[in-house]
RNA sequence: GCGAGCGUGGCGGAAUUGGCAGACGCGCAAGAUUUAGGAUCUUGUAUCCUACGGAUAUGGAGGUUCGACUCCUCUCGCUCGCACCA
């Protein structure tokens, strides 16, 4: 059983009791306590000032100097403030900042606040408060909280999401989005107006499935006189002219399935629906298709799969990504329904099992099943249908152990054998992935296999794997075989590998037109409305003739009204939408229409904000070119992994849009990622409130000081890793702070101490001195924070020995500790007789031939055991070493006589001796 | 189920990438100082044994090597992602 430190009990009562006797009795306690110890509040607010005062951390644009570009992901301001977890990035953020200035890099390292979200909005629900007055007032205590911590930030950089003179530009690149379009033929976003100056121009025509076909392209040039399967733009009627261009924008409007609560009147989020019920109430839910708002983000599948390559991040969180987009390549093959004029197109990445396909599966909601269903089996049909609306995606992934499914009563031809297959409709095939419907092939497709077996289908063996034990199991079909393997029963492709297989396969359905090569991502586009007051309203207007227009640039910001009541409007539309005076409105031209009353979900301010920083202030534009120029990419990104695939993915997607149209110079926006780890409770558990087991920085930073704080998040362990917090490990830095304060200050007179003189440094000094610089230098440039203090505390244990300490050691090393421990190094600095800031100083420099010792001491080895130590100069030569290994009696010894086989010298390490 | 990562003293963690395992800190113990407590300083602190010596130790079992925390194979445990994507 261990005991509990005094330290540990405090902190608990601290947090844990109310009682004011109690709590000021402790304060008192801390008072006398610390009295004798260095005075970090006083040095904190002193040197806090004085950076705010004389703006030390400007961000400037200074083209004689190499530029470093250190971003944190930018916090929610929550009403609970900041947690221990927030400090770990930001420490080691900053710590890098202020390493790159004194080695001479211009430095942005700016901070903002994702203002928008739900907790803001809830609470104006229950309270009527404003959300931007909630949030304005969390910033500020945040703020207050990330000062206290003493962050070099550019203070004149912040941006708040909920700014009008933000979102102003988040808007803006919303209509970026909505006017522009995807060029396939160059896979890049081009200005809408471009294609359809190109169409009026009649360099490109309209396809008879809406897409869009070049003037000379092949077939057409071939035919002499009007085009043939294509129509030339004059030919469209003014609605179709305005439908096709909307099915080319990036941002467009769709009949989406959404989780809809008809009794809380709202779409919820996915998270939100629990067991087919509201997480709150316990209402059911049912998918239902809504219009809603869709970013075009699977045009830039490709790109953003491909440039994952150019940056450096870890590799788990590239990972993610990229099974995130989830890229298949195979082949979409078309199956005649029988008896109809109807087809169905299927995706498959095993086109080579076709002849093994005994049956089709279409998702419930594939719009050919009430055509194809026959009427023995429409009852059926319907039913199940209803039955899977009722599902939410993640019931119908989490739950569905057991296969379900109804047959339609309708036949399809596979069109490699003509043989009649039966199409069934199921919730195991997705609506939203591929074609919505699959070629079932259960000898060698685990599902198709389980739903077989359930429903007692064909099993037909196409594929032959290698063990024998296998091919005995598959051919009886007890058992479903998935892996590449030889073709059987697959007529004249019989004997083919997998990988030719496919290969001929694809070929002969694209020369039969049946099928084709075909590349599917399990990416979708990007929900992109929520139906919430605060966040970012759309630009649109919806006009009664159906037309819809975008608000010109010049009219954002679009500010959304006051409202008297926060609760959503019942109808499945935001509370913007029971305001009727911003609601409706009349153009010039005297057309009425509706505003959009959608609003941006959480993601959009986030995904530009590094952008903003750039040229924060700018009310022309969101940034200037030669800004972005100078800054981007940011060198270095520091946050949570929790942000590992939406936000990093989105914002990358953003950043391409603005590529492509010319706004930004580089594809990629983040250059290096660093993920920093979970902090845990003292307990070892997750810090939440309901275990009180959460620490407050707040308090930290109070008994500590801000200093010793940003020292122990570092001294935890590596950046990346989860470990649990100790006050007592605070203690540790703590005391490590005050040895260097009365190694340098004399407690009695205050004053420098008197055992600082300018003489030369000892050989030892000087190497320690040297090794310290070399080891701090070279672990922020890896981001080994705790193994830099080790050293450094190596160092203050040598130097606080000394009877007479040489000033210029004392002043580099200062210099040294300034990124980890700002302010009482400023301070120290200071009375070292310094005028102004360190911040600019330049890093201390060290020689490596000083780093290295005069005399190394040897293990020897006798067979891999260690008999002996032996001391050797730097310079001795291999002969010398072993020469003096093999006199050490121990040695001598443990060689019992015999005489050595060979001897291994490390230089600096170790001798080995085998005999 | 699939994927990734991690297992080192009482605790957080080091280990120049195959070369003295346990740096540094916490905790603990003893001592100094002190009226006392706190603070500070000094020393010790992986485990075991027949103890100024020796043996065993990096979740476990094998292997490669002069030499393995580090590389390989199997295995156990924990953590985090993803989860019918055809």
């Amino acid at each position: 059983m261990q005991k509990i430190p005094a330290a540990q009990t405090r902190a608990v009562v601290l947090t844990q009791c109310n009682c004011f006797f109690i709590d000021s009795s402790i304060k008192g306690f801390f008072e006398m306590a610390k009295e004798d110890r260095y005075k970090f509040n006083e040095i904190e607010k002193k040197w806090q000032s004085i950076w705010e005062q004389d703006k030390t951390f400007k961000a400037v644009e200074d083209k004689s100097k190499p530029k470093y570009y250190v971003l944190d992901m930018f916090p929610y301001p929550s009403a609970q403030g900041l947690h221990v977890g927030h400090p770990e990035g930001y420490t080691a953020s900053d710590i890098v900042a202020r390493y790159k200035r004194m080695r001479g890099f211009s430095v942005l390292h700016p901070i903002g606040w994702d203002a928008f979200g739900l907790p803001a909005e809830q609470y104006a629900i229950k309270t009527g408060t404003h959300p931007a007055d909630t949030t304005q007032k969390n910033i500020d205590n945040m703020r207050r909280q990330i000062k206290s911590l003493g962050f070099s930030y550019d203070w004149d950089r912040q941006v708040d999401t909920t700014d009008p003179n933000y979102y102003k530009w988040t808007q803006w690149i919303f209509l970026k989005f909505y006017n522009s379009w995807f060029d396939d033929s160059e896979n890049k976003a081009k200005p809408i107006l471009q294609l359809i100056e190109d169409l009026e121009a009649e360099k490109l025509y309209v396809g008879i499935d809406g897409d869009i076909i070049p003037t000379d392209a092949e077939g057409l040039q071939a035919i002499s006189g009007d085009p043939v399967g294509a129509r030339k733009w004059s030919e469209l009627s003014k609605e179709q002219q305005r439908e096709f261009i909307d099915d080319q924008r990036l941002a467009y409007e769709a009949e989406v399935a959404v989780n809809w609560c008809p009794e809380l009147g709202t779409v919820l989020a996915n998270e939100e629906v629990i067991g087919g019920v509201s997480e709150r109430g316990g209402y059911p839910v049912v998918r239902r298709p809504m219009r809603q708002w869709m970013l075009r983000i699977t045009k830039f599948a490709d790109r953003l799969l491909a440039d994952l390559e150019f940056v450096d991040w870890p590799t788990s969180i590239k990972k993610l990504q990229t099974d995130w987009i989830g890229r298949s390549t195979g082949a979409e093959v078309d199956f005649q329904i029988a008896g109809q004029d109807e087809f169905v197109r299927v995706f498959t990445t095993r086109p080579d099992t076709l002849f093994g396909a005994t049956y089709m599966v279409l998702a419930p909601e594939h719009p050919l099943v009430d055509i194809i269903a026959t009427d023995e089996q429409r009852q059926a049909v319907e039913s199940y249908k209803e039955q899977a609306a009722r599902k939410s995606d993640l019931d119908r992934t989490d739950l569905a152990k057991d296969k379900s499914g109804v047959f339609t009563g309708a036949y399809a031809i596979n069109p490699v054998n003509e043989k009649q297959i039966p199409i069934w409709i199921s919730d195991y095939v997705l609506i939203s992935y591929g074609t919505g419907a699959i070629m079932a092939v259960p000898a060698h497709d685990e599902r198709d296999y389980a739903f077989a077996k359930k429903f007692s289908l064909d099993i037909i063996q196409v594929v032959k794997p290698e063990d024998e034990y296998l091919q005995a199991k598959v051919e009886a079909g007890e058992l479903c075989f998935s892996d590449d393997g030889i073709a059987v029963n697959s007529g004249r492709f019989d004997g083919l590998t997998t990988a030719q297989f496919k290969d001929e396969i694809t070929a002969w359905l694209e020369d039969n037109t049946k099928g084709k090569l075909a590349v599917n991502y399990k990416l979708r586009d990007w929900l992109f409305s929520r139906q919430r007051y605060w966040g970012e309203p759309f630009p649109i207007i919806h006009l009664e003739d159906g037309e819809r227009i975008a608000l010109d640039e010049s009219e954002l910001p679009l500010i959304p009204p006051h409202v008297a009541s926060y609760k959503a409007a019942g109808t499945g539309e935001s509370p913007l939408a029971n305001i009727s005076d911003w609601v409706n409105v009349t153009l010039p031209d005297g057309r009425k229409g509706k505003r959009e009353t959608n609003t941006m979900p959480q993601w959009a301010g986030s995904c530009w904000y590094y952008l903003r920083y750039t040229d924060a202030k700018n009310n022309d534009k969101p940034f200037d070119k030669a800004n972005e120029d100078y800054w981007l990419p940011v060198d270095l990104y520091i946050g949570g992994a929790e942000h590992a695939v939406l936000h990093l993915l989105y914002s990358r997607f953003w950043h391409k849009l603005l590529y492509d149209l010319g706004y930004v110079s580089h594809p990629e926006p983040f250059k290096k990622l660093v993920n920093q780890g979970m902090i845990l409770g003292q307990d070892g558990q997750k810090m939440s409130k309901s275990r009180g087991n959460v620490v407050n920085p707040d308090e930290v930073i109070n008994n500590y000081g801000a200093d010793s704080m940003r020292l122990y998040e570092m001294f935890m362990g590596p950046l990346e890793a989860t470990k649990p917090w100790s006050m007592q490990g605070v203690e540790g830095v703590y005391r490590f702070l005050n040895k260097v304060w009365r190694t340098i200050i004399d407690e009695e007179t205050d004053q420098l101490d008197s055992s600082i003189k300018d003489v030369e440094a000892d050989s030892d000094t000087v190497r320690i001195l040297h090794q310290t610089i070399k080891k701090v230098s070279s672990d922020i440039d890896t981001f080994g924070f705790n193994t830099a203090i080790s050293q450094m505390m190596i160092f203050i244990n040598h130097i606080a020995k000394l009877e007479v300490k040489p000033k210029s050691v004392i002043e580099q090393f200062v210099l040294v500790l300034s990124p980890f421990a700002p302010h009482v190094c400023e301070e120290l600095w200071q009375r070292l007789g310094h005028y102004g800031s360190l911040a600019y100083e330049e890093w201390p420099q060290h020689d490596d031939e000083l780093t290295k010792e005069t005399d190394i001491e040897l293990a020897v080895q006798v067979l891999g055991k260690i008999k002996d130590k032996i001391v050797v100069s730097a310079e001795a030569t291999e002969e010398q070493i072993i020469e003096k290994a093999l006199a050490s009696e121990k040695v001598i010894a443990a060689m019992e006589g015999k005489t050595p086989k060979k001897v291994i010298v490390i230089k600096s390490r170790l001798v080995n001796i085998v005999i």
